[in-house]
DNA sequence: CGAGGGGTTGACGCCGATCAAAGCTGGTGG
DNA sequence: CCACCAGCTTTGATCGGCGTCAACCCCTCG
């Protein structure tokens, strides 16, 4: 079953501490950019930081513990689990985006598994911190909807890019995907497995191997380092296109 | 091209009038639920009140007229259009909806394009007094929050039920929404065009009519009246499962 | 060294895209 | 009122892409 093989390394999720928010270096990413230092004074819930595994479960479909999170580093899929056993990934959340907001608007339960794919970094949130610090900060609104907004906008460009097309097109913009948005510095970014790539596009696991290996063979694809790839982005686009 | 034939109809638009969202007999569904009936006495800019004949365009993607839509009854498609002309039907909206949200979050311009599927029935509202009414009334954030949760769960349903398995699989899925969110007091429902099914499945049209054809065969759907249908639920969530 | 898990490749058959043509239906004009 | 037309739907025939089953390779780990 993929990554999920790490479902056991959940319980032994290193824990960080507690977050200090007020003095933490990435906070305009984050979900409380903006608020001021003082706005983290007097929480009545603490606000914990972890560091996850690959393939650990953050949190299940269907449960309800009352936390969002927010993504300092790594990636992280939301997965839906069809009824007769099969996956498919809804969306591929990074650095800065908070997950598990269904919570916020009322939703009694997580619409989705969430699970790292690689090391994740992310800050663990209770719901009554949220509204607490909504209730005294306004503007914290805003940056959820913000963050909703740009999901609403990857889960669309999901549809069309990942959802329409031939198969080769769709695995063209799946690493296109990946390289804009999950790359290091140096350009690079790691190729998920393909069970995975599966998962996204909809598409057997042979089909896509068949095509990343073909990538591969045309070198528009190559390793760059262990698991990091690059790729020719124009040659996919192009591919994304026609076919 | 189907619906968007229409388009010529669009400069027809009837005007209603000023909306008066002080009087609004179902305000409790929209964008401005719950905001007192003072907070509509200073507005900078007017609300308007549409009724647009179906195929109507409402706004073009790329392009940016600074009003958002909330949607008082009818259904509205969102259509992304591919490089190679053909079109994708991202989200299908209806009663209590709002559209073009993305102006809020700064977005230049929208991100897809607006057809009235129906007649359409709506309330157009300026940017500004959004931002106006937000910074009077924070509350009001949160329903635009609430809006964005729901076409983000309306957008992964969309992934899961539409873009995946069989075709005979989505088009069950297909028709089952359409039952669900898009039926009248009676529990019919407009059957779509078969192009617009195609599109917001990604199956060929031709491939939608014979699946179609053989549900009306089966009498899991038929017709009610006019361009109204009714649906066998239960056999067709039997088919949206297993095929 | 063997076992196991992922990735790659081959063979085959079916689903669905495509091209083509024939019903249907509602609207228009004689 | 009927003939005609245009657009949509339905159906047929054909073919290629991709899902499926299976074997094999490669790498890691015990």
């Amino acid at each position: 079953m993929g990554n999920e093989s790490g479902q056991s390394f959940c319980t032994n999720a290193e824990w960080m501490g507690r977050a200090h928010c007020d003095k933490c270096h990435i906070r305009q990413l984050m979900l409380f950019s903006e608020l001021p230092d003082t706005a983290f004074e007097h929480l009545l819930a603490p606000i914990d930081h972890f560091l996850y595994p690959p393939g650990s479960v953050l949190y299940e479909a269907g449960t309800h513990k009352p936390f969002i999170y927010s993504i300092r580093r790594g990636m992280v899929k939301l997965v839906h689990a069809a009824q007769d056993g099969s996956n498919r990934i809804v969306r591929l959340l990074g650095n800065g985006s908070a997950i598990g907001l269904e919570l916020l608007d009322g939703s009694k339960s997580y619409h989705h598994t969430a699970i790292a794919v690689n090391q994740v970094d992310l800050c663990k949130i209770p719901v009554s911190t949220v509204r607490q610090l909504e209730s005294e900060h306004p503007a914290l609104c805003k940056h959820v909807g913000k963050q909703l907004q740009d999901q609403l906008n990857i889960a669309d460009q999901w549809i069309v890019a990942l959802g329409t097309g031939a198969a080769r097109q769709r695995v063209a913009q799946l690493v296109l995907v990946l390289e804009e948005f999950f790359s290091e510095d140096n350009g690079a970014f790691i190729l998920l497995n393909r069970e995975d790539m599966a998962a996204m596009t909809g598409i057997a696991v042979e089909t896509v191997s068949r095509i990343v290996a073909e990538f591969k063979r045309q070198k528009i694809l190559y390793r760059f380092k262990d698991n990091f790839y690059m790729c020719n982005v124009a040659a996919l686009q192009e591919l994304s296109r026609y076919g």
